[in-house]
RNA sequence: AGGGGUGUCGCCAAGCGGUAAGGCACGGGAUUUUGAUUCCCGCAUUCGUAGGUUCAAAUCCUGCCACCCCUGCCA
């Protein structure tokens, strides 16, 4: 017996003790429908199915919930195929609801025989208009009751296409009194024209989402079929399928609050408009909750799956702080990212009593958590470039960085002392004149002097220019009630920076993450042809407190 | 009396009648050639609320309150 970490995995356990589903055959599937991009909250979704399937050694289908050819596309199945990779999970097999159409519709036949289904005249106007309400019944159909042989012709003559869309539906007979509106005699069949991206022109009936979602599930050995909170309301329907089916074992639907993040916008609506608009570089855009945006940020595949581990399946709606998130990310990037040195806002140091044309070789640790240390050597010379946030004309109390007429150690090389301060025509910091404190070399330091800071640094004879881009959150840091999502953008979600960064950065692959000391983990972006080092989360912070 | 759900620390979240896990965040201290990391220590006498049952309740019962979802031929 499998722990179970969350109630789905409770109730698992219970039914396999029970000896309701069979120890050996737990399956669940993942079911997006391919009318977009996946984004974090999906995230939640495939760990949760995927683990089921890992756990209890049991099967995990790509279920591509494709009913409504007016929204689907080849192009969203590829890029839901790309994200799945990304995040490691495999699948036992790729089937869509398309697959299934044929069965479906024999299904449908069989409602039909068995008096619980019925073509229905009425508009889509006229079936909404006597629906009810939520607190009063609906009313029936007056095709209610039509025989079984003509609602057999008519649902026949509506594959065949001869009645225009909308003008006939088939519909469950169930309850119009029923409190449950989903149960009002719901539609399950409807007539459309329009050409589906797998089955072209084959159809003009397409099964709803309720009718086809659990026949598919059971077609497919589907054991729990988990979904988000809304569908609490359907699962009497999804229940009434199985039933009147006699499906056996009959898949059970089970609900688990979906993911919300702070600061993150979820809803395909929004994101679909922050790229129309432009806000964005596209659906992958650094900024974008979307799982090809947070591949691209550099986001860790592990941190992001740690990050769904952490917060856990339960069914109370809840708001995650992106700091979780961030948390992960950290986490897993400082055991794994390597070290490299790079400044924001170059600001150039000579170093006075340096031999001119003299280079030498510091030893840099690539990552001070590693148990075997391995360092690289980095050169060092007279000329130099520091952060200009390094530097301090009018350093505040317990100040540890440089300042005029004191000493900083410069990472894995000297202390050096601030002499002099070169300034422009316009009064602005423009060089530092330093001196270095020759028997300070890291490694070998005998000079005694205690130094509270150490700096990054880049040599200037191989130090390259790049620009460097952090992030801010798309949206504000706001109470999200009441206040439109256009009040909550973030209109100045990127910084810029014309930095330097040492040449090493530029060995290894492009996806490479770097933690640029004391500034942040970064990886290499293509953005607009050009090479940047994108920020995929910053170092924690405790100094501004 | 529409129906379905949910309420445990600032944020997630365990707990399933025996006297409040853990993580993130936060506060304090130590170590540190990243004001990072690491390491200690602290952080709910209380579980939406009011009653009841019980030797014992976050857990059982009853009432109330708050929030979320539902009137697509969307999923």
């Amino acid at each position: 017996m499998v722990e179970a970490t969350n109630f789905i995995e409770q109730i698992i356990n219970e039914e396999i003790e029970s000896g309701k589903v069979d120890e050996n055959k737990i399956q669940t599937r993942f079911p997006p429908e391919p009318n977009g991009y996946l984004h974090i909250g999906h995230a939640k979704s495939l760990c949760l199915n995927f683990g089921v399937k890992e756990k209890y050694n049991g099967k995990c289908n790509l279920f591509l919930d494709d009913t409504n050819p007016s929204k689907e596309k080849e192009e969203y199945e590829e890029a839901i195929k790309k994200d799945i990779e990304w995040l490691g999970f495999s699948y036992d097999k790729v089937v869509h609801a398309s697959d299934f159409y044929e069965q479906i519709y024999s299904y449908a036949e069989k409602e039909i025989e068995m008096g619980n289904a019925f073509v229905c005249d009425m508009t889509p106007e006229e079936i909404s208009a006597n629906r009810g309400t939520l607190t009063e019944p609906g009313k029936e159909s007056p095709y209610r009751n039509r025989s079984v042989e003509e609602n057999l012709k008519l649902f026949h003559e509506m594959r065949e296409g001869k009645f225009p869309d909308g003008s006939k539906c088939l519909r469950a007979k169930i309850d119009m009194a029923s409190p449950n509106i989903n149960m009002r005699d719901p539609v399950i069949y409807r007539i459309l024209r329009e050409t589906h991206y797998r089955t072209g022109d084959k159809w003009c009936v397409y099964p709803m989402y309720d009718f086809a979602h659990p026949i598919c599930d059971y077609l497919q050995g589907v054991t729990h079929s988990l979904c988000t909170l809304e569908f609490e309301d359907h699962r009497p329907l999804y229940d009434w399928v199985g039933i009147t089916l006699g499906f056996n074992p009959k898949p059970r639907q089970i609900e688990f609050a979906r993911l919300n993040v702070t600061n993150l916008v979820m809803s395909k609506r929004y994101l679909k408009r922050l790229v129309e608009e432009g806000k964005v570089d596209g659906w992958d855009d650094p900024r974008m909750p979307t799982l090809t945006g947070l591949r691209n940020r550099g986001i860790p595949s592990e941190a992001l799956k740690d990050f769904c581990a952490r917060i856990g399946i339960a069914k109370a709606n809840s708001e995650v702080q992106i700091s979780y998130l961030e948390a992960c990310v950290r986490e897993y990037l400082n055991a794994n990212a390597e070290r490299a040195m790079a400044v924001l806002k170059p600001l150039k140091v000579t170093i006075t009593n340096y031999p001119d044309g003299k280079s030498e070789q510091v030893d840099f640790e690539i990552n001070p958590n590693e148990e075997i240390k391995r360092t690289r050597k980095i050169n060092f010379s007279k000329h130099i470039y520091i952060d200009a946030e390094d530097f301090s004309l009018a350093p505040p109390p317990k100040y540890f960085r440089l300042k005029k007429d004191g000493y900083v150690r410069l990472k894995s090389a000297y202390i050096i002392h601030c002499d002099d301060v070169v300034f422009d025509k316009d009064g602005n910091v423009q060089e530092l004149l330093c001196s270095y404190v020759e028997d300070s070399r890291s490694g070998n330091d005998t000079s005694g002097i205690k130094v509270k800071g150490t700096i990054q640094w880049v040599n200037e004879a191989d130090g390259k220019d790049i620009e460097i881009r952090k992030y801010g959150y798309l949206l504000k840091d706001a109470e999200y009630e009441g206040q439109d999502f256009s009040e909550r953008m973030n209109e100045n979600s990127v910084s810029v920076f014309n930095g330097k960064v040492e040449p090493y950065v530029f060995t290894n692959d492009i996806d490479t993450p770097y933690q640029l000391m004391r500034t942040g983990y970064f990886k290499r972006l293509v953005v607009k042809g050009k090479e940047i080092l994108s920020e995929i989360v910053s170092l924690k912070d405790n100094f501004n407190k």
